[in-house]
DNA sequence: TCCCAGGCAAGGC
DNA sequence: GCCTTGCATGGG
């Protein structure tokens, strides 16, 4: 897979580890949506359409080129991550199906408010909190709304919040938004390792073991760690036959099994697992 | 009506 | 420490 950065599109050729459902839809990112054929992503303050040329040649039309590359991950090779991971027999099913699957790197902020809200919640209803929380606290730009800065969805209430369909987790959203204002942890987060940081969100309202573990995997790029909802709960009794009841227990066996390699792993898992329930 | 959704906080032990 | 219970809300 290549691909040529221009001022205002990347064209991305030979594109075998890259689809749009497989970063899109695959549960990791919520605003984002499909007009014909033409994939469209709002990612903090910006926004791309990804249209396909040719089989497995992409246009993706951006302002902000450079941050679509770090965002899609382009530089990182998954050609080895998946070779590395279809050495385990129990994964190649999900592996040949979500080969277009990458993990994207979003922006932290965007991503703690997005996975306190999809707490015992469905994708489609999470999707449509988020889109009206831009909507009210986001800058208007000329494509949409941006995703609001710390200090612009501070200003939002608890009443805010159940307005746009959060339900219980809108006091704990006013409660980890003011810390996170007041406090150094968006700057600091970064700088720490898997455990130190797992640590500093499961002081957060609203975060808990899993919500910290998709925080670490989809706003801090730590791999190490296996985020375990209803659907890899479904994949560890069904697929790998276990027996642990405890979802932290459930999680520490997947990252002692796939180390390194356990959010890869976990993500194609969970798209292979919903492949029968479309977001688009 | 009941069950489910990318679970968490709080309380009991 | 581990285990149970209540929880907003919309869709099937």
């Amino acid at each position: 897979m290549e691909y040529k950065v221009d001022k205002d599109k990347i064209i991305l050729t030979n594109a075998d580890t890259f689809t749009p459902e497989g970063v899109l839809a695959s549960g990791q990112v919520f605003r984002f949506g499909k007009e014909n054929d033409t994939w469209w992503i709002i990612s903090g303050d910006n926004r791309a359409e990804i249209s396909e040329i040719t089989p497995k040649n992409y246009i993706i039309r951006t302002q902000n080129p450079n941050f679509f590359v770090k965002y899609f991950d382009f530089d990182t090779n998954y050609d080895m991550i998946l070779s590395r991971l279809r050495k385990f027999e129990v994964l190649r099913p999900a592996l040949d199906y979500g080969r277009g699957v990458r993990l994207l790197r979003q922006p932290l902020f965007e991503v703690i408010v997005s996975f306190i809200i999809s707490a015992n919640n469905n994708i489609p209803r999470i999707q449509s909190s988020l889109n009206k929380i831009a909507e009210a606290f986001g800058e208007r730009r000329p494509w949409g709304y941006a995703f609001p800065s710390v200090e612009a969805l501070s200003r939002a209430t608890v009443s805010d919040f159940a307005r746009f369909g959060c339900g219980y987790r809108s006091p704990y959203l006013v409660d980890t938004i003011s810390r996170l204002k007041d406090s150094a942890l968006l700057a600091e987060l970064p700088t720490m390792d898997t455990a130190n940081a797992r640590k500093a969100l499961l002081n957060l309202k609203g975060v808990g073991p899993k919500v910290a573990d998709c925080i670490l995997l989809f706003g801090l790029g730590k791999y190490d760690v296996f985020p375990v909802d209803t659907w890899i709960d479904k994949v560890y009794r069904e697929d790998f036959r276990g027996t642990e009841t405890n979802r932290q227990r459930i999680a520490d066996y997947f990252v002692s099994t796939f180390k390194a390699d356990s959010g890869y792993c976990q993500q194609y898992l969970f798209y292979y697992k919903r492949k029968n329930i479309t977001l688009i």
